[in-house]
RNA sequence: GGGCUCUUAGCUCAGUUGGCUAGAGCGCUUCCUUGACGUGGAAGAGGUCAGAGGUUCAAGUCCUCUAGAGCCCACCA
């Protein structure tokens, strides 16, 4: 066995002199296939050799890597992604096309923020003793200090990125790509500085966007309050989920046909606890159903009545702070008290009054923020919005003419629905890790904001006034939504054009509407082009019981610990099988297990290939004799095709099923078995570079090593060409398919009767004359021997008339088969009758598989023929 | 309230436009150290495709309903 350490030297040697000498071979690496001496040297020598980089004349296929969080690790969803990605890019660049795979960081600028704001207090300090420039530059450090790491788990899994595109959502091409689109909105009136309630989390002190904010069901409670009538005339009852908020409360809406209070619109209500009378409006937003039908308004605090309030003209009464803090605009003793102190205080005092009627459970859904489950306040506060309808609408035409295809198509219709109820887009956040705003107000009026992209400082002057850079900065959607021609700084320049839109979008569908979306309609709205061709979704990654993954549970893989252990194929190979599109999928260990073991498989085909081929072999004219080398040529034939075909649909799951089972089954247990009899060298060459070929983007590294160890090629695998066929004879193919059938059944009857080593006798049969040695050697006999005439233990399943010299009592054991495969047979052929005897069938159904159905009952007739004819020789 | 998905062998899952005698991996049973591989080889067992209707010559595949699991969206005071 060869020292590990002089194999690693040698494959180092190797990436030092890419043309140079071959340093070491199969035969003398060890049994197992050890990824973790290669894979690094490998992964260096397609880096050195430029393979990643667009290359050829073909068309161009492209695709962007959604950008994983700089400053964190890649988890298995990555690895998927990743795993996808790299498959459909090295498939098309091994056809031919200029493929170009867009590597890439987020900044993820509210989620690093908070990652870091965590170290601050880990060292018992807070954002705000920063400035928003220090704040900027230290995370800016505490993201560098993870980058090497970050680019390198990349590399471990193999992605052929180039890194020449490499980029981050905060490089200058993604800015000024940005700030170009603000500005075209800007001009175009679609940004609109408005007074709104946003989604405010008053612990993080920033607004959401409303597709950021996490829904929860909660146990909560229905207070009904009464308000007196100014008058005297009465009072109306109000019911709330939310008390404190009476204490900004402007009016009480009731329904205008609800003749339970006609007569109360345009009257006056006397606001509890403070010492304001409130209107009562008419507004058929109201349900009449919920609770009494008459609902307070508090247009400050609750979107619905912040839309009523707009309607009706009303005053919005701040009474929550950005600190979730009652405001001063409350009256004497709320002030200071927190949201939930208020609460209670509030209903303590109504019920003291008298003022509350009753309280019920009740159950709703609250928003609360995705990072610190804080409830999201709905608070007033001047923001920059995207008017969307226009951008919306363009997305919904583009897709309902089918310019993008899904992978599951289901998810378009999801998406065109998300668009169609969709409402403006809130860009500003109170953060500073991000892309600052360019927007600045005039310090002398605040309605004069401009546009200027000098946002390095605070005040500026034009045209003598002095402006104030808006502290925000952009949702970070709003750059990573332009990633797919930022990355590729199209339209503004046309060196990248050929790539864009992308080929394809792979990511998880849990970003398909706050990034895929949003991909789409800027993608129209900037470059007139849907971003990319398809979309490609894929679902969660579960653990082994089908729980989501979470650090709380202690149930997250980490892939680079998997890569570790079985290889960076293995973890490719497990996580794409069984994978389909939309649906979610555990994380199964043992399909990792499977994907090492048929790396493995694949390692020791090629050792022995390269042992019947010797040392300094030099690929040849490979030429068919045998009936097995028209059968593998024919087999490889039609897997390329097939495998080409579920490639280009995305049918990855299939595609690698396929492969493992032409290598494994077909490859290394037919042919290479039936080699052993007759092997044909430059067949055999030729079936493993093709295989090689074809595996390469399932399992890049160890095709790869290999084809390195062999040094048949100048040229390196991840570069090579798809195979093209040569052609076979489909009559000696079929013969092949004949033996198989022969080989199959002794092996079966040796088996049940444990009978092995016997001589398989025949008479009149040239198809066994020429194959004898190879039948012999597959089915473990002593002989295969031409005779006159003999007794024995007929093969059922062949029409040649063949039998294993096997004695009438053992043989007699082998009755109870032959009856159960006679009824089973008998069954078969029954179906095809009645459905043959079928007029409607005959009259309808495709020609072709009218006669497939015959030639199938005529097979079966043969077969059930034989086995009767056996068993009446035992029976008599 | 609106929309979507899933239910196929003991387990985890595949199954393009309906043509199947329903597949894979793992697990299970029996046998085999044949000079590429025991991370291997050979032969097996195992499913009325959640249930009920319907369309069709033909349904795991299309339609309707029922039951269970899950997801997304929404202005549920």
């Amino acid at each position: 066995m060869c020292e590990p350490q002089s194999t690693m030297r040698s494959l180092v040697q190797f990436v030092n002199n890419i043309t140079g000498v071959i340093y070491l071979h199969l035969m003398k690496l060890p049994k197992i296939y050890d990824p973790k001496e290669y894979e690094a040297d490998i992964y260096a020598l397609w880096e050195k050799s430029k393979a990643f980089a667009p290359s050829g004349k073909g068309k161009p296929y492209s695709i962007a890597v959604p950008p994983p969080n700089a400053n964190g690790d890649l988890h298995l969803g990555h690895a998927l992604t990743l795993a996808l990605e790299d498959i459909a890019i090295r498939f098309h660049r091994l056809r031919g096309n200029r493929t170009l795979l867009i590597p890439g960081a987020d900044h993820a600028g509210f989620e690093t923020q908070v990652v870091y704001e965590r170290r601050l207090a880990q060292e018992g300090k807070s954002r705000f003793d920063l400035t928003r420039e220090e704040l900027y530059k230290n995370i800016w450090d505490f993201v560098a200090e993870n980058r090497d790491n970050f680019e390198n788990q990349y590399r471990r899994l193999g992605a052929s990125v180039d890194w020449e595109h490499y980029t981050f959502t905060l490089d200058s091409k993604v800015i000024k790509r940005a700030y170009k689109t603000f500005k075209k909105m800007w001009d175009e009136g679609l940004i609109y500085r408005g007074e709104r309630l946003v989604n405010f989390c008053t612990h993080h002190g920033t607004a959401f966007a409303d597709i950021e904010v996490e829904y929860k069901e909660e146990q909560g409670h229905l207070w009904y309050i009464r308000y007196p009538l100014a008058d005297g005339s009465g009072e109306v009852v109000v019911a709330t989920t939310r008390p404190e908020t009476m204490l900004g409360d402007v009016a009480v809406a009731v329904h205008p046909e609800d003749t339970r209070y006609k007569g109360f619109i345009g009257k006056t209500a006397k606001l509890p606890l403070t010492e304001r009378e409130i209107p009562i409006i008419a507004d058929d937003f109201v349900d009449k159903d919920f609770g009494t039908g008459a609902v307070k308004i508090t247009p400050a605090h609750d979107q619905n009545d912040f839309e009523a309030g707009e309607r009706h003209d009303l005053p919005k009464l701040t009474v929550i702070s950005h600190e979730g803090k009652i405001t001063h605009d409350a009256p004497e003793p709320y002030p200071g008290l927190t949201v939930q102190e208020a609460r209670k205080k509030v209903v303590a005092d109504l019920e003291e009054q008298g003022a509350l009627v009753k309280t019920e459970n009740h159950t709703h859904s609250v928003g609360h923020c995705y990072k610190c489950d804080t409830i999201i306040q709905p608070l007033i506060r001047e923001q920059w919005f995207i008017d969307m309808e226009p951008l919306a609408k363009r997305a919904i035409d583009s897709l309902e003419a089918g310019e993008i295809i899904f992978y599951p198509e289901a998810k378009k219709k999801q998406l065109i629905t998300y668009l169609k109820q969709l409402r403006d887009w809130n860009i500003s956040r109170q953060i500073a890790w991000g892309i600052p705003i360019p927007a600045f107000q005039n310090v002398d009026d605040p309605e004069d904001w401009i546009y200027d992209e000098r946002v390095t400082e605070e005040i500026i002057t034009r045209d003598d006034k002095t402006y104030h850079r808006d502290p925000d900065v952009f949702d970070t959607w709003f750059s990573s939504g332009q990633w797919p021609f930022a990355t590729l700084e199209y339209p503004d320049d046309e060196t990248n054009a050929e790539f864009y839109p992308l080929s394809l979008m792979e990511t998880g569908f849990d970003i398909l509407m706050p990034w895929v979306s949003r991909m789409i309609m800027l993608g129209l709205y900037v470059t007139d082009q849907v971003p990319f061709k398809a979309v490609y979704l894929h679902g969660l990654i579960l653990d082994e019981h089908g729980q989501k993954m979470s650090k709380s549970k202690g149930n997250v893989t980490n892939p680079l610990e998997v890569v570790d252990k079985y290889g960076s194929d293995a973890l490719r190979m497990g996580i794409i099988s069984g994978q389909s599109a939309g649906n979610n999928q555990p994380f199964v260990l043992g399909k990792v297990v499977g994907a090492r073991n048929f790396a493995n498989k694949l390692w020791n085909v090629s050792r022995f290939v390269e042992g019947i081929v010797g040392e300094n072999y030099s690929p040849g004219d490979p030429k068919p004799e045998t009936a097995a080398d028209h059968w593998i040529l024919t087999k490889l034939q039609h897997t390329t095709n097939a495998l080409a075909k579920e490639l280009e649909q995305y049918r990855f799951s299939e595609a690698y099923e396929r492969i493992y089972h032409f290598i494994w089954d077909d490859l290394a247990d037919w042919y290479i078995e039936a080699s052993k009899a007759t092997p044909n060298t430059d067949l055999l060459a030729y079936a493993l570079e093709s295989v090689l070929t074809l595996a390469h983007p399932f399992a890049p590294f160890v095709t790869e090593t290999i084809w390195q160890a062999l040094g048949w090629r100048e040229e390196l695998l991840i570069t090579y060409h798809w195979p093209s066929s040569i052609s076979a004879d489909k009559k000696a193919a079929q013969d092949f398919e004949d033996i198989k059938i022969i080989v199959t059944e002794v092996r079966y009857i040796t088996n049940v009767l444990k009978e092995q080593g016997r001589t398989l006798y025949f008479t009149d049969a040239p198809l066994l004359a020429e194959n004898a040695q190879l039948i012999t050697r597959l089915g473990r006999l002593r002989a295969v021997q031409q005779i006159e005439s003999g007794k024995g233990l007929h093969l059922t399943q062949t029409h040649h008339n063949a039998w294993l010299d096997i004695d009438q009592a053992t043989a007699r054991n082998y009755l109870e088969e032959l009856e159960v495969k006679k009824a089973s047979q008998t069954e078969v052929i029954d179906r095809l009758k009645s459905r043959l005897g079928n007029k409607s069938y005959i009259d309808n159904a495709p020609k072709e598989i009218v006669k497939q159905t015959r030639s199938q009952l005529k097979e079966a007739e043969a077969v059930l023929e034989g086995i009767n004819r056996e068993y009446n020789r035992f029976s008599n």
